[in-house]
DNA sequence: TAGGCCATCTGGTCCT
DNA sequence: AGGACCAGATGGCCTA
């Protein structure tokens, strides 16, 4: 998506820096071209030191006509070098300011974007190629880690057929695990939810009040992928029904 | 075509 | 002063 560096300051942004009084500390003018060249983003899409202009939808653009700005540019270039007004450079500054602020927040926003990605591959997804959304790679792992928890705390509490920790993982709860589950024994539980899994008979059914969004009730449907837990024991999987709703 | 999701820009606020 | 963080606005893309 080609990002529209073309935006400018608001108008009021640029009355208030006309009008502003720190223009004048900016006694040292640049020339067009050294503040063109200081100044405006590389990106832009606009013509040189031409503020660009958001412009509302349905609205007209500026009524400058660019052949009357070369043609005073031309003028200047043949004058010498000629002088920018301190309000336009003060505009300058602040775009320029601007610019380098949309960047970091970009770039953070990547960052963001990694950390989520890096989150979504250690989080089982059915199909394989399933994406999730930003909120749902957040509700899944905040149900996941919680799923998984209480599976260790009830193997360690031993379970129902001398179920152990070590019974439970971290082998054969390798499905929760990044990599792909195994069609033929995971596709029936990660799509229905059902528990058909050798982690399924090990749990005990769950009461525990402080489990997330515990007074939430809600439905979901086959192959909602934050609700199925492949390899989580099946009265744990009943609890789930009480994790964060997906709205 | 409407709605969901996303990337980006933007201005405000807080922190160092 | 400048950077980080945040939330609102906007527009593009995709899907039912």
């Amino acid at each position: 998506m080609p990002a529209p560096l073309e935006t400018c300051l608001s108008d009021l942004d640029c009355a208030s820096s006309s009008s502003s009084n720190s223009s004048s500390d900016l006694s040292s003018f640049l020339t067009d071209e050294e503040d063109c060249a200081r100044l405006q983003p590389p990106a832009s899409a606009s013509g040189p030191c031409a503020p660009a202009r958001r412009v509302a939808p349905g609205a007209t653009g500026t009524s400058e006509v660019p052949g009357v700005q070369d043609e005073e540019q031309e003028r200047r270039r043949r004058r010498g070098r000629a002088r920018v007004r301190p309000e336009a450079l003060l505009h300058s500054l602040r775009r320029s300011r601007r610019v380098k602020a949309n960047d970091r927040e970009r770039n953070r926003m990547h960052n963001l974007n990694a950390a989520l990605d890096a989150l979504r591959s250690v989080l089982p997804s059915f199909p394989d190629d399933t994406k999730l959304t930003k909120i749902e790679t957040l509700r899944f792992a905040y149900n996941y880690i919680w799923a998984l928890a209480e599976t260790l705390r009830l193997a360690d509490q031993g379970l129902p057929g001398g179920g152990a920790r070590e019974r439970l993982l971290p082998h054969q709860c390798a499905p929760c695990l990044p990599g792909p589950p195994s069609p033929a024994s995971d596709a029936e539980s990660w799509g229905s939810g059902a528990a058909a899994s050798p982690c399924a008979a090990a749990a005990s059914p769950l009461s525990d009040p402080s489990s997330p969004a515990a007074s939430e009730d809600f439905t979901y449907g086959p192959g909602d992928p934050l609700f199925s837990f492949p390899g989580l024991p099946k009265d744990l999987l009943h609890t789930t029904s009480r994790f964060i709703p997906y709205h």
